[in-house]
Order: structure tokens, then sequence, then C-alpha cells
DNA sequence: CGGTAATCGAGACGGTACGTCTAGTCTTAAA
DNA sequence: TTTAAGACTAGACGTACCGTCTCGATTACCG
């Protein structure tokens, strides 16, 4: 059994990776998405724009790369209730979303994302797959522990937490408090745990 | 007194407004949010850029005129239970959302109005206002008929409703179905229906 | 009759015309022929380069328009012999060479010229047919005058007297004296008045 | 005293020598000048760019290397007359620029040789200084047979064969007849022979 | 025979110019 | 003052090239 095979010619520098990355975060931080040129950072990672392009094809993969990927969602910490779940899954994203750079840019990459099929593809491949696991994870717990009077959508609840923790802070640009993730929460848990009535 | 006093000089066509309007959806249409340049609709609307300019200080204004502007959320009937009237709520927002001109620059839009704070602004004061003022209609005739055990916060059911719409058509990017409407609005109807139990 | 139909929107505006053709020369004698990028050139002449390329499709072309276009070579005043004719045709192509602006770039421009096919075509049609023009004229008067022995071809002429100069300057890169524009029409007389022998 | 001291290390594989020359001639007989770019030379030769930049220190260098060098002119033989002589001598120029290859790179390479003072002064060295040396041989033994009724300067006489030539191939496009060499001898021999009148 | 040192192909590196495209402004003649 | 047309500046885009550097592998000589 070989160890992996190297490619001939000079490897890629992992120097070049992080200060890719690393100027994509400042440059957001600092200007925002309308100053994340490619010229802006090559410039600031001092790298040539061919060693960019050679890594990521567009400025969308690139984003993606340097916001998205990585982030893959961990699986949650079992809290020992539902509503305590919830509110343990509305903070993770609340958090991400709060992230000064991912707040910056979180928009503009959604519609980065959605202009590039194949980047579409990768974003639901990695981080939308993976948080739905999440929650499915999260229901599961609920139903063995007898919360769920009915079996519930994963997609759904993923849709629900995520997209009005999204819409409070992208659409309706509302201030987050610490209590808005037990709140978005709660909502969340009272229709999951009331799901039989009709 | 006088009436509106004409100004000096020839009278703005109205029919350039409606040419340019016409030009904006086609070319999103057609070309998807990245084809919607200046030049490609002065070229469509058969119209100098210099009149677009006249009225729309910024492709985000054109695009937030076109594609925003005029589409102020307009009551919701009461239909007579909390239920069918988060269901016509429901519906109405994704019919927006099903609209495929704003499919297609949906994310694109809520990036270029981020990025300008005095759009953001005319964003929140029309269209935002307008649709919490639904809601906050929909929850007094909740309140009216007894449905609510507990009062419910206008923008946390505004954030729920519209951000989960957001969520599944452009973050998950799940099929849209006849009872998803129903579907969404049962999840927030059990959630305002069981508030009381924390 | 009408004047000359002007084409709608706006002209061209014929002081950028001149301020491209200025930074040309300016960037030729500053740093040479490899200095004329033409970002460069559009910096140094404050204007952007869509309105080079507005102009010149490459830059060969607007080299070859700003450094050889309009130096249509007029016709030589008649001196009254065949040998001074050749020598003020000598010196013209002479001084031509020296200035300094051309000297840097002349080798340059031959290649590029050389390069592109429809250029080629207008440098013959344009500065060659020019020059050959007055390199027939001037062996008519040696004609008239009965200074040739025998008919003399304006072609060979054109290339001795053209293609001695350029090889001294820019091949041999030998020093440019006062008396060489006569020693090389002595050549050319020489032969010219000598050509029965064979 | 030693054979030339091996130096260290591997030796230069002299096959490498020959893939870059040929490939650069390849290259510019079916790309032209602007086709030989470092990238493509070293890709045909199936060569590493190292390895052509171990042996030229710059693309210039290398061009010059492969289709200067080693044209060191050879000494004309004797035909028994200046004019046979001089016919000679332009038949060899004239070859020399009907090479396809040296043809389709002729004025840029005379271009490139200027813009860098190092390799022009081994063109003048080499090439210039070589050729200037047969026409002066070319001279004497016209000296000696009684055909030159003066003192001729062979530089000018250089620079008319030299120049003649490169003038009528590169700048003025003529076509190349059998019989031109020779009307070029023609009328430097004329010139030669009738030098006393002034 | 094992070590040293320069070679080899391959290809990534920084830097820079290219020619195209876009946003937003300005300038013309005509209405 | 509007209109259509289109030129204007500024600057980002993605590609290509140059000359350098860095890999692992190879090939000679030297000890």
């Amino acid at each position: 059994m070989e160890p992996a095979k190297q490619s001939p010619g000079r490897p890629r520098d992992s120097r070049v990776d992080d200060a890719i990355h690393e100027a994509v975060r400042r440059l957001v931080a600092e200007a925002g998405y309308a100053g994340l040129t490619m010229d802006a950072v090559a410039a600031r990672a001092r790298v040539g724009k061919a060693a960019i392009y050679r890594r990521y094809g567009s400025r969308g993969e690139l984003v993606f790369a340097s916001l998205v990927h990585g982030r893959a969602p961990q699986p949650l910490p079992d809290t020992g209730s539902l509503r305590g779940d919830l509110t343990a899954l509305a903070e993770v994203i609340l958090r991400a979303f709060s992230d000064p750079v991912f707040a910056a840019a979180g928009p503009s990459l959604v519609a980065e994302i959605r202009q590039h099929p194949d980047i579409a593809a990768r974003f639901q491949a990695t981080f939308v797959a993976g948080e739905r696991a999440v929650v499915t994870a999260l229901l599961e717990r609920a139903a063995a522990r007898g919360e769920l009077p009915a079996p519930a959508d994963p997609a759904l609840l993923h849709a629900t937490v995520l997209g009005t923790v999204f819409a409070w802070v992208f659409l309706l640009d509302l201030p987050v408090t610490p209590g808005l993730a037990s709140r978005i929460a709660a909502m969340s848990a009272a229709a999951l745990e009331h799901a039989e009535d009709r």
C-alpha cells in the first residue's frame, strides 16, 4: 500500500492558501464585499493572481472556500431536552451570522452561490447536508425521549430555524439580543410538541 | 393656489419608465441577475443610459424600484381563523418568491440592498414595514378571536414565516409543493397557540 | 450636397487623440518601447483604456498611428541635380531615423507592423507608397535632365537609400555624421549614372 | 596541463540543447515570433523551463543563440571579379533572409537585440564584425585587381548591401526574384567602380 | 560503493500587461 | 429639459507570459 502519490512538479505552497484566506477575511471586514476584488486579494496576500485562479475558478469559489468551507457544522451536544437542543442549534446559527466577516458578506455570498450551479451543489453537499444531519439527529433524540407526538420533517425544521435567523438578521435587520435564540427555539419547540392538532 | 407647477422644458416620457421596468424584468428572466447591466437595460429598452440615471441614481435603485417597489404588501383578507390567515400570508410570500424574475434575482437583490444603506432604509420603510403591518393586523384579529393564549411578537412571527420561505427556496433549494404554505402556517399556528408553555 | 453627416451620439474628443499620441511619444522617449504599455499610455494620457481601444484595435495600430501616420512623405524640392535630389532624400530619411522617439522605437515598430497583416497593408499603402512616389518623381526629373543613361527601377533605388540608412543606424549601429547623407547619395548617384555598364 | 576540468555534478545533456534549438525554430515557423513563448519552447522541447534558463539568461539570449549564433559568416570564395564577389555576398544575405524561420522572426529579432545592450554587443562582436571582415576582404581583393579607382569604405558597402536586402524584404515587402542579387551587386559595383567622380 | 553536486522534467510562485467589460458621467443633435 | 446615442474615466475581470523557485528523480564523478 503506497502513500498518497505526489504529483510531479513543485507542490502547492500551503502558506499561499493561508495568506489568501486571511486576505479575504481581512478585506471583507475592512471594505465589505464590494472591496473584495481579486486584485485586492492578490495584493493583500502578496500573491500572484494566478496562484488564486489556480485554486479557485472564480470569485464565488474563493469566497465560498474562504468563508463557508471547513465550517462543516459539528454535531450538537445532547442537552437532554428538545427545547435545549433547539436553543443550542439556534445559537450556533446565530453566532455564525454574527461573525463580523460573515455578517458583511452573508447575502452577497448567498447570491454568489446561487449564480454558480457547481458551487451551489457543493454548498448543498457540504454545508446544507451537514446542518440537515444535525437537525435530523436532534429530532431523533427528541423522538427517543418521547417529546414528539408526531414525526416531524427535518427539512421544515431546518428551514424554520435557519430562515428565521437569516430573516431576522439580513432581511428585517433586527437587533440580535441575548434571548433571541431561546425565543426562536421556543417557537419551534411549541410547534413540534403540538404537531398533532391540524 | 396653482396646480402642481409644471417644470419648464420637455416633460418626462412615461413610456420610458415602462420600457425600463419591462427591460429589467425581461433581462433578469433571460440572463439572470448577472446579465442585468445598465447598458443591456438601455439597449433592451431602446433608451439612453442618461434616461435611466435621470430616474434612478444607481443600479441598485433601479433594481430595487423595478423588482421591489410597488409590491407594497396589501392587507390580507380575514379568513376567519389564525391558521387560515397564516396560510394566506405564507402563500403570498411563497407566490412572490416563485415569480421567475424574483426567483432569479432574489438573493442578489438582497445583497444589493444591503450594500447601499439608503436603499436598505427605503426597503425597510416600505416593504418590511408594510409586511409587518400585515402581520400585526393578523395577530390582532387572532387575539380578538381569542386564539392567542399570550401576546405574540409580530417581528418574530414575521421573521419566521418570511425566513422559512426564504430558506426553503433560496438556501436549501427545496421544491415548492402545493401544501407547503399550509405546512408552514401550521407550524407557526401551533407555536402561537401554545405559547403559554415555556 | 450635404455636409459630412454627423453620426449620432457624443462625438470623439480630439483632445483625447492628442493626449494619446503625446503620451505614446513621451513614454517611448522616457522608457523605450518596452515601457510603452497600454496601461501606461492610458495613465499618462489620463484617459480610460477603452478610449484607446475604441480608436486602435491593438498596440501595433496605436504605435503605427502615433509614430508613422501623418508622416506621409512630402515631395522633395527639385535641387537641380540627381545628386542633390538624392542627398535631400537621404537626409530626410536620416533625419526621420534620428528623431529620438523613432530611433528608440524603430525596429520594434517594424516588427510590430510585420506581425499584423492589416497594419502592414496600411503601412505599404501610406508610407511606402508615398516614399516610392517621391523616388519615382526624383528619377523622372533626372531622366528629364538627361542624367540617366538607362531607365532605373524606383523600387531598387528606394530599397537602396532607405535600407542603407536603416542598416547604418539600426543594424550596424554606426554613428551618424554630417556627411553621411551625401556619401550615401554619391553611392546611389554613381550607380545610376553608370548603369549602362553590365 | 589538464584537459578542461569537468565540474562536479551531473553534466549538461547535449540532447537538451538540440531539443531547445529545434523547438525554437519549429515554433517560429509554425506560430511566428509571437508564438515563441518560453513555456511553449519548454513544452515543445519536452524540457523544463529551468533547463532553458540555465543556458540562456533571458528570452532574448535564447532567440539570439538559436537564430543568429553559429551563423558566423564564412569567407566568400574569390569569384575573380568585384561584381561576382558582390553578387555572391548579396546572395548569401538574401538566402539567409529567405530562410522561412528567419523571415518570420527577422524584424522581431532585430528589435529584441536592440532592447538588450549586452545582446546587442554580442551581435556586433560576432555577426556584424564577421560580415564586415568579409566585406573588407572583398574590397581588398578588388583593390588588388585594380578594380577600385578610389579606396572604399567597407562599412558603407556593408550597409548598402545588407540594408538594401533588408529593406527589400522586410520594409518594402517586395518579391525576391532570381536576378535580385545580381541587380543589387550591379548597383554597388557601379558605385564602387566610378567612385572618383564627385 | 556510497556521497556529493549539478542536472533533469514538472509545475507553482510573484509580478505585470493584456484586451474586455461594467458603472456612472458627460456631450452631442433633435424634439 | 427631455430624448437616443454613444464617448468619457476609472478600474476589475480572467488569461497569458516572464523569470524564479522548489519538488523528487537522475547521473555523473570523487573518495
